[in-house]
DNA sequence: ATGAGTGCAAAGGCTTTGCATTAGG
DNA sequence: CCTAATGCAAAGCCTTTGCACTCAT
């Protein structure tokens, strides 16, 4: 995925809702991608001093209901936010119970596709309106082992 | 489940770690066996008004601590807790992104143990210990429909 | 020009904590 | 008895919001 198609996204996303691509935004945007998973608001901020805090914040908003950014809240202090799958692809978490860290991983297709059938069947029975699911693996990271 | 059994597991879990099933902490165990799912505090004072929120507060992290009670975050303002999987069997949760509600599900062993092996496989790859996983079906549930 | 976006500071709201009181063992 | 637990109120902390200023179109 190369870094101008990625923005061509955000902005085409941000274009549909008559949103626009700020240099804040493209910055924003810019640093969620030099991470290697979710970032919590400070972790971007300390990636790019030119940000403001509260426009962090409202950005990922804005960001977050065009489809670009997913917030992801763990049990640490502070929500993670990354772009969304629809620009990166679909994938889980692995999070870290000791620091706290978030990185990425992916299921194979096969595994993939055996679970969409068993989670299907279960939204059936529960007369439950689907829109995705969430896997996470919780444990200790190769760094705090 | 017999509702004795529960709580002569959490009166061993507390014993173990030197700490007191208090009429309070009963009370909270109760409650949260009561309501069919995760509960949030806010449900939790209002099934039984005679708990005192601070002190439920302090107790579910006491319970959380001896492997009595689990805490779930999701995107909802509160947290929501509920009687730890190694007293009421391991399950996933689905969520309702329009009110917030948590319910439980389970998998078929057949589908949990194919999930299982590939998460070790991801585990090993990425050097990580893992504790656990979680399983969440994010959509609509049927009353908000 | 003119409304969206920004940044600072203050307010909100869930959760935690201090401290005096009560109760468990 | 004597320490852990409780309850009320106050403080903490992440996040949101008000408001004046700036920038994009």
């Amino acid at each position: 995925m190369s870094t101008d198609t990625t923005d061509d996204e955000v902005a085409a996303l941000l274009r549909t809702a008559d949103q626009r691509y700020t240099s804040g935004r493209r910055r924003l945007v810019a640093a969620l991608r030099r991470g290697d998973g979710p970032m919590t608001i400070p972790q971007i901020l300390e990636l790019d001093g030119a940000l403001a805090q509260s426009s962090v914040y409202r950005n990922l908003v804005v960001l977050e209901e065009v489809g670009a950014v997913t917030r992801i809240v763990t049990r640490d202090d502070f929500a993670r936010y990354e772009l969304a799958e629809d620009l990166t692809g679909h994938h889980h978490h692995l999070i870290c119970t000791s620091c706290g860290q978030v990185s990425d991983f992916a299921l194979t297709p096969a595994v993939e596709a055996e679970l969409d059938k068993a989670l299907r069947s279960v939204a059936r029975r529960s007369r439950f309106a689907v829109e995705g699911h969430r896997l996470d693996l919780v444990g200790v990271c190769a760094d705090c082992r």
